[in-house]
DNA sequence: TTGAAAGCTATTAAACTTGTAGCAAAATGG
DNA sequence: CCATTTTGCTACAAGTTTAATAGCTTTCAA
């Protein structure tokens, strides 16, 4: 792997390594526009201190947008989330797994 | 989706939200072992605690062990790994698309 | 035995996140 | 038109996490 690539992947990682980074995104998986209250609560948790300096990040990002009907996520965004869906499988293996001990 | 599988993802999301833990994985997945010190440098920026503390929550998380040698990704790590491999792709470009700009 | 490498801890300071409260602007309804 | 609700967001104090720098302890080979 080249060093291209490989500044690449930490820049990104830097992005989604924030708590709630992840989730905020996640929560926008199914496409729809959701309001800054309505994302609030689908992330659970998250204080719209924290929500709104994740926006701005991601906003910045280019992964979200603020269309006119709420926050939505962009075709990169997008984009990223389907590389992102085969970690659903592992994460409910992984806690199913851990369950047990 | 089912509210279990909901939870499953927001509680690994959880593990990996904290700064380098993604970026430790990562550095680990050539399936090499690593001594602390040689994991620190590929890392690049992490401090001794910062990386003992990502280390003891990713063993507990039975995501990363330690060998004879060092420190190696599990099984279910690398199936992790594996699952966030086409990341790479989108980090490259997204990273060229924003230079643009 | 001495010297280097490995794993890790101590301490203090800076940065980030939380909890709670509430504001200003835009839509909604009477 | 005017009151109400919704929305996006900010203030501020307190708590938690991470950083920077230093250095200790054990192991192992020369």
């Amino acid at each position: 792997m080249s060093s291209k690539e490989n500044a690449a992947i930490n820049q990104l990682f830097e992005r989604l390594e924030c708590r709630y980074a992840l989730r905020v995104l996640w929560a926008l998986r199914d496409g729809h526009p959701q309001t800054f209250r309505l994302l609030q609560d689908s992330v659970g948790g998250i204080t719209p201190n924290t929500l709104n300096t994740r926006i701005k990040e991601m906003r910045e990002a280019g992964l979200i947008d603020h269309g006119s009907d709420g926050y939505i996520v962009t075709a990169p965004g997008l984009d990223l989330l389907k590389r992102l869906s085969d970690v659903q499988a592992f994460a409910t293996r992984w806690v199913a797994g851990r369950a047990k001990k």
